[in-house]
This record gives structure tokens, C-alpha cells and sequence, in this order.
DNA sequence: GCCAACGTTGGC
DNA sequence: GCCAACGTTGGC
């Protein structure tokens, strides 16, 4: 079993759309990193915190988990698509994505709050510049990460 | 294969 | 809107 974190922007699909929707296709990822890690190490069943990014409010926003194999994202080979990529052969595609089901709708654990955990200080999405779309969490930092979104308080 | 230019990300 | 950081592109 992997963790994993997944950056979506909640104008194109917040963790509200994912639990009415129940699970999602993850598509448009156009970095080979975050590609690799869906076609190489994720399996179904695998934990996902759901990152809202680019927002007023950036942060853990709820659970979910990986719901499929990485199979190809169709929306590379629409020209009327925003990801489309008229790069990519459709003999041989080029980006991947796998579907995601919604888990949990959490409060949300915001960025402040994630850089102030000393628990939470070595998660990727932490560290400066990062970018990356899906990163890798620990088993240490999921159990703190659902420790704190299940405490009591919200304070913190 | 290098690396400067360019486009994108994402918090603020 | 700004801008630092990063990944990709393409000329050489």
C-alpha cells in the first residue's frame, strides 16, 4: 500500500465535485514525473490526500484513493481540449492518468497549517519550489495527516 | 549534450 | 498581478 498527494484546483475539480461524482477520471497531468509515479508505483486501493492548490484557501482538502491502472488520458488527443498535445502519438501514448474515488470530505488542513506541523515537515508539496502535481507521502505522514484532520479540535 | 529562453506553477 | 522556481524546448 502507497500514499500519495494529488494537487487539483478546486475551479476544475474540488473534493465537493469528487464526492458527488464518487470518482473521477485524474485527468491532464503533462509531467512525466507525476505520469511515472501513476504508471509505475500506484495501485489500486493506494491512499490520496486531495490537495486544493492555486485557490484562495490552499490545502488538504479531503481523502480519496487510487481507482484504476493508469490507462491513456484521452484529452491529449482533443485538439479542442486545453491538455490536448498534438505531440503525442496515438499508437503510443504519451500521458496516463488513473481514476480516483472519493474517500472523505475533511475539513481543511491548510498549507499554514501543514508548514507549522513539525510531524508534516518532510512532506514534498512542503519543500520549496516544489511543482509536482502527485507526490509520494509516507506511511508516517499519512497516520499524522489523518491524526490531525480526525482530533478533536480544529484548532492548530 | 549543453544551456538560454520560454512557458507554467502556485503561493502570496 | 507578481514573481521565484522549475520543467521543457530547441538551436547550436
Amino acid at each position: 500500500m502507497n500514499y500519495w498527494l494529488m494537487k487539483s484546483e478546486p475551479d476544475e475539480a474540488s473534493i465537493l465535485d469528487l464526492q458527488r461524482a464518487g470518482t473521477l477520471p485524474w485527468t491532464g497531468v503533462r509531467n512525466y514525473q507525476a505520469r511515472n509515479f501513476m504508471r509505475d508505483a500506484m495501485r489500486i486501493g493506494d491512499g490520496v490526500l486531495f490537495y486544493h492548490s492555486s485557490c484562495p484557501q490552499p490545502g488538504i482538502a479531503g481523502l480519496a484513493e487510487v481507482a484504476s491502472a493508469a490507462y491513456p488520458d484521452a484529452t491529449q488527443f482533443d485538439p479542442a481540449n486545453p491538455y490536448h498535445d498534438p505531440k503525442s502519438d496515438p499508437a503510443s501514448p504519451r500521458w496516463l492518468h488513473v481514476d480516483v474515488r472519493w474517500r472523505e470530505t475533511t475539513r481543511l488542513l491548510s498549507l499554514k497549517e501543514l508548514r507549522g506541523a513539525p510531524e508534516l515537515a518532510t512532506l514534498r508539496v512542503l519543500e520549496k519550489g516544489s511543482r509536482l502535481s502527485i507526490t509520494p507521502v509516507t506511511s508516517d505522514e499519512w497516520r499524522a495527516v489523518l491524526a490531525r484532520l480526525h482530533a478533536a479540535s480544529a484548532a492548530g
